[in-house]
RNA sequence: GCGCCGAUGGUAGAGUGGUCAAAUACGACACGCUGUAAACGUGUUGCCUCCGGGCUACGUAGGUUCGAAUCCUACUCGGCGCACCA
């Protein structure tokens, strides 16, 4: 498989309008110009944008000309993809313009906005900003009713009767138009933002004769389709550190292992189909999170947090490396609540009572919700969370 | 503008004067079994507690009542319908 082979199909979900139309593009050997767009939300970067911003990396490094391009113009209008309900919250541009800043540093463990052939960084908030009523009427000639409430979602929120707000429904049209300033030859994303990347196709033809291409990444998700890496308690962001980063990884589901090793590492396709994920779910998916953490650490933090959980989860050793926390003589309930580690007294009680605390010296649970611990003494609480009282 | 309807815990969604910190489901957490997977089982899931109980919560502000998530008034937000087409 040749590079652009692996350009064209491996981590891709769609092309548009096909991958030959594309292929023989690049065969012809045009340096192309694409963009990707990342609404800075607030949401940390996490293992599913990893999807794309490798993507992203791929082309670069293959010499194209590739765009991080920050929606801090289109974030104000409130992507709906994917929202059952209207916003309740729209980000004000000072918002988006501080949360940016956050993203690109989180991304740059990814993609290189230095070196040869840097990534460019662009904000849409530049053009979008100024757009005047009659380039707003104008780009909106361009759209029908119908074409936008065609979308799923939008069909259920009717039938639902729940709100469209116009704000949200005219997000699209500001998509689009940053292919219109942009004249971009591609445009990456997500599969769940293939509509509003196809109204860009739609827009940059229309007003500019221009062919977008579009390529689409696939969803990190597992069998029963719940996307991977957000869920509330549980955001797998770039910037974990290592150990956690590794752990985090490891309690996803078996499901994930194979899709991994496709999008996120560069463990040959060959030697991918031929992994058996029945006999070796445990070691694969130790693989693969060492190969993710080293990819947005080191090598050598990969190796210690691999080595950390080992010890730690498949040996019962206790961890090398734990949260300290400090206490004057006060119950550990007093510590762990003062230094945030537990939201309320009640979840300690509950925990104590559901044997979770653990005194990790003499392995027995403690019981006494008023325990005192002395200097130097470790804790476990829950599974995962490992403390020393300092 | 007029009319009708709605607003409940992380989410969905019951509850229509006391037995409501609020059914149920999902989610989350803990324990057990395990591979920090899945599946399964059990328990927990507002805050504080001297474990008796106390406090705060059902959009916001008032009111009625011994007692309100539940009734009344005003307000805010939202949905639907009518008004145009006839």
């Amino acid at each position: 498989m040749d590079k652009i082979e692996e350009l064209l199909t491996r981590g891709v979900d769609k092309i548009y309008p096909s991958k030959e139309a594309l292929e023989e593009l690049l065969r012809s050997g045009k340096k192309l110009k694409l963009y990707q767009g990342f609404d800075p939300t607030g949401d940390k970067l996490h293992i599913g944008h990893m999807v794309g911003l490798r993507k992203h990396r791929q082309w670069q490094d293959l010499g194209h000309e590739v765009i991080f391009l920050i929606g801090d113009g289109t974030g104000e209008a409130g992507d709906p993809t994917g929202k059952k309900k209207t916003r309740e919250k729209f980000f004000t541009s000072e918002e988006l313009r501080a949360n940016a800043k956050d993203y690109l540093t989180q991304a740059s463990k990814v993609v290189r906005f230095d070196g040869a052939n840097p990534i460019k960084i662009m904000y849409n908030g530049e053009w979008l900003n100024k757009l005047t009523k009659t380039e707003i009427l104008n780009i909106a000639e361009h759209f029908s009713v119908q074409q936008l409430i065609e979308r799923d979602m939008f069909q259920e929120r009717l039938k639902a009767g729940e709100s469209i707000n116009l704000r949200e429904f005219l997000y699209p049209l500001l998509q689009a138009y940053d292919s219109v300033v942009l004249e971009v030859d591609l445009e990456l994303g997500g599969s769940d933002q293939t509509f509003n990347m196809l109204a860009g196709r739609m827009l940059a033809r229309a007003m500019k004769g221009k062919e977008k291409l579009v390529m689409t990444t696939p969803l990190l998700s597992d069998s029963k389709g719940v996307k991977i890496g957000k869920s509330e308690n549980n955001v797998i962001g770039l910037t974990d550190q290592a150990p956690d980063l590794f752990g985090k990884i490891m309690s996803l589901s078996d499901d994930v292992i194979i899709p991994m090793f496709e999008y996120l590492t560069d463990v040959p396709m060959a030697e991918v189909k031929s992994f058996n994920l029945k006999k070796d779910a445990m070691s694969l998916k130790k693989k693969v999170a060492h190969l993710i953490v080293a990819q947005l650490h080191d090598e050598k933090s990969a190796q210690e947090a691999e080595d950390n959980f080992s010890n730690t989860f498949q040996k019962g050793k206790i961890p090398e490396v734990m949260a300290e926390l400090g206490g004057n003589s006060e119950s550990l309930m007093d510590i762990l609540v003062k230094t945030k580690s537990l939201s309320s007294k009640s979840e300690y009680r509950r925990l104590v009572k559901e044997g979770a605390v653990t005194d990790l010296e003499s392995d027995e649970k403690i019981s006494d919700p008023d325990f005192i611990p002395k200097e130097g003494q470790s804790f476990k609480i829950g599974k995962k969370t490992f403390i020393k009282i300092i």
